[in-house]
DNA sequence: GGATTTAGTGGGAAAAAGTGGTAAGTAGTG
DNA sequence: CACTACTTACCACTTTTTCCCACTAAATCC
């Protein structure tokens, strides 16, 4: 079970040097990156992507509108990226864009039972604002189990 | 099990370099463009267009409406096209004016699964826009599988 | 608390990918 | 048959990516 709240800058080049502590529970030299939700993007380890596409793939028609949204989404922009010789992610250009990612910038690294979380920190930052109100809602749903 | 999201440029000539790392995948100096859905391009092997067109083929009745649509808008417009020697499809006029792909203008090529899209960039930014309130919806669906 | 290891950051050089343009060939048209 | 328009092939350049090494900061160990 992953979990953690990391801050790291993506360089010049457009990595990031990914947390070791994620690293050492990942045990393995690479990970998928796809678009998520609410503009962050979405790490998997490689197993996990496997499962999960292949799922989505199944139901998967051409011919539904809503299923060709998902195939676009997270299917199209998924890529298995190996970490250097320095533990980094080298993050493709069209997925930095879809996550406002700069370069020089600090990003966010969330990770959370069987996924991980890529965020613009500003980004990451002007949506707990944005969300806040909601989190008192959610929170309160989920009451029972928490006491 | 194709997958990628890159974004090229469509030179004077209606030319688009096809991404190396599509193109180390499938292992062959030709591909299938025809007309797609949502006023993109798709592409296809030729093994999986044949495979495709073929079982099209079989149901069509040329006294069915719904079929002839179907055969004009796949079938007909289908052509072979090989990669020129830095690895670039040339497409032709008339698919360039059915995705509305502008000389000189930027792509974006997606690969899922069985097949690819080439979209003009700015008409997927459009279709993106419009859609990112069903993507919520899509995802909710798909929400159990992903924990 | 000082020394040693580990994590994170930055940059240079080489390779690969992508882009633009010129020349040669082909087909269609008057 | 000649001319034009268009396509194809080839070559050269630019940008991006990849690989490698070096440095700084932080954590760990004794």
């Amino acid at each position: 079970m992953l979990n953690g709240d990391f801050r790291n800058t993506l360089d010049e080049k457009g990595r990031v040097s990914f947390p070791a502590k994620l690293r050492s529970v990942l045990q393995q030299n690479e990970i998928v990156v796809t678009q998520g939700l609410d503009h962050c993007l979405m790490l998997f380890t490689t197993d996990e992507w496997e499962n999960l596409s292949s799922k989505i793939m199944e139901q998967a028609s051409v011919f539904d509108p809503q299923k060709r949204k998902i195939m676009r989404h997270f299917i199209a922009p998924a890529q298995r990226i190996e970490f250097d010789k320095s533990g980094r992610l080298s993050i493709p250009q069209s997925l930095r864009d879809y996550a406002s990612l700069k370069s020089g910038g600090e990003c966010a690294i969330l990770a959370m039972g069987k996924f991980m979380e890529l965020w613009d920190s500003e980004s990451y930052s002007r949506y707990n604002l944005q969300t806040e109100s909601e989190l008192e809602e959610a929170a309160a749903s989920f009451g029972n189990i928490l006491l």
